[in-house]
RNA sequence: CGGGGCGUAGCGCAGCUUGGUUAGCGCGCUUGGUUCGGGACCAAGAGGUCGGAGGUUCAAAUCCUCUCGCCCCGACCA
């Protein structure tokens, strides 16, 4: 136990100070890290291999579903922002202001993006004439800028990175299927088999919906430490930007209609995400998928072999390379052991070390970091060994956070022991709501706790509203959240 | 915006209460050498406007005033 400590002496106790270790994780594994401007973050070259393969797969799916990429303008003028009401004010309290070009003042200031609806829409206005242009359907990657007071890495960020979809549907129906399919066939099927993580999904109450959209849905994933966090949003917009930006089609019928909108988002917030479902007091562990390594080859070097397994570890490589994201770590001024440590720290989910000894069997050592499993496997065996490992982590992280995730999702008999469990064990409270937002406003003032979502699983049965006590058939999620 | 904490070498910190040699320690870094199967060791080095401004004083990292910045926890949001 006592080299277990040794092991992880850089890292804060995820036990004693969650907030600390997470920042921790997030600085020593070279995630990314703090900068001069306030509340802005680099990410580093080792996080931003790990979002640019987040992005693959998300890429693709968003591709696979018909949607294309393309670009919008970074400066939003104020009077674009300012057509939909309610999405103005839902928005102006974190929007950083641009109001000089060089040395002249603007006639009119412009917003740096805090999202995309404004302008995207003042050219789906321009571009959408005949019910033959529906549907468009485009998505961004971009940065988005939010002026926000408090900051944490990865979660909540000055600027920060993210992909928009931006659709337009000539029916009602066109969009919610739309809305619904982002949720569950590119959301919830990228999230839950990419990242491992699984989630909730249903529909934000009015209350938490997205400004100036009919109505929200949601995917929810719970933390190590039983705070939540809205991994991903998917918004059915109805006609509110299509009438405050005059989209209208002539539709088959003859008649000029206001097209159906959606948008939908899931940001760098999904890093830290995974840094919180699956590390552990030693750091991060990736999901296979889409860690940056997958495989670390470390040589064990004495002088006399030295040439020999370098060469043979070289080898190796280049035979894992089109297999595998692999790399070597040949640093001639760390020890194995200290080796071991930082790949760990780094969530590698797979180890692989060659010394004199295995040469000569013809095998090599291959250590799992999800569960620490040692394997002495054949050379010829290796690239199958590989296979199925990366695919057991994959399934095994998942697993262990679905398990962690029923484990703590919880029925109450009262709000006494609602107070309780939020108070002490967090996680989920599965309970019935009345509808009503006073009470969804009250049980957050008495307990910081909100209706993570209503879940689509609803039950054919009905119970007492967990404030007003008002019979409900309604089921929500009640959790602190990020 | 409220509460708390922190600014001293690249990083982490001590020194401040009670002002006084040349501002220290650990890690890291550089050079040379020995090492390497779970965070090796020896030797020699480099590196500081003590966050900033003003004040008190013979003398300020240390005391006073103001100020800037960062982090954490809350309220708001992805």
């Amino acid at each position: 136990m006592q080299k277990d400590n040794d092991f992880v002496k850089e890292i804060s106790s995820k036990e004693e100070d969650f907030s600390q270790w997470y920042v921790d994780i997030v600085r020593k594994a070279e995630l990314a890290d703090y900068t001069t401007i306030k509340g802005c973050m680099v990410i580093r070259p080792y996080g931003y291999g790990l979002w640019e393969n987040m992005q693959a797969g998300l890429d693709r799916r968003i591709k696979e579903t018909g949607h294309k990429n393309a670009y919008f303008p970074l400066f939003i003028p104020e009077s674009l922002l300012n057509k939909e009401a309610e999405h103005v004010e839902g928005f102006a309290p974190e929007v950083a202001w641009v109001t000089y070009g060089g040395k002249e003042k603007l006639e009119e200031r412009m917003a740096v993006r805090p999202t995309s609806e404004a302008i995207i829409c003042s050219l789906y206005s321009k571009w959408v004439k005949s019910w033959r242009d529906l549907p468009i359907l485009i998505n961004q990657w971009v940065n988005i800028v939010r002026w926000e007071k408090v900051t944490r890495l990865f979660l909540r960020t000055t600027e920060f990175l993210w992909q928009e979809g931006h659709t337009v549907h000539k029916s009602k129906e066109e969009a919610e299927e739309e809305t619904l399919k982002i949720l569950n066939q590119v959301y919830r099927d990228y999230i839950e088999s990419d990242l491992a993580i699984p989630v909730i999904v249903g529909r934000k109450t009015e209350k938490e919906k997205f400004a100036g959209a009919l109505h929200t849905y949601t995917l929810e994933a719970l933390m190590t430490d039983g705070k939540v966090l809205q991994a991903g949003t998917s918004h059915n917009l109805g006609q509110n930007f299509a009438r405050a930006f005059n989209i209208k089609f002539l539709d088959e019928d003859q008649k000029e209609k206001y097209v159906w909108q959606t948008s939908w988002g899931t940001t760098t917030r999904l890093i830290g995400a995974i840094v919180m479902v699956h590390g552990d007091e030693r750091g991060l562990k990736l999901p296979p998928k889409v860690a940056p390594i997958q495989v670390i080859i470390i040589p064990i070097i004495f002088d006399q072999s030295k040439q020999k397994v370098l060469e043979k570890v070289a080898q190796l490589k280049s035979r894992l390379q089109s297999n595998f994201r692999v790399e070597i770590d040949k640093r001639d001024e760390y020890t194995p052991g200290w080796k071991f440590n930082h790949w760990e720290l780094k969530g590698v989910p797979l180890r692989i070390e060659v010394g004199p000894k295995d040469i000569e069997k013809g095998q090599v050592i291959v250590v799992r970091r999800d569960n620490s499993q040692k394997m002495t496997v054949k050379e010829e065996n290796l690239i199958e060994i590989i296979n199925k490992s990366l695919k057991d982590i994959q399934e095994n992280l998942f697993q262990k956070a679905k398990q962690f995730l029923e484990e703590n999702i919880r029925e109450v008999a009262n709000f006494e022991e609602f107070k309780e469990i939020i108070e002490e064990k967090r996680g989920l409270i599965r309970t019935y709501w009345c509808g009503n937002r006073d009470c969804e406003e009250k049980v957050k003032e008495e307990t910081k706790a909100t209706i993570r979502c209503i879940p689509f699983k609803q039950e054919k049965t009905s119970g007492k509203c967990i404030y007003c006590g008002k019979e409900s058939s309604t089921l929500v999620y009640f959790a602190r959240a990020y």
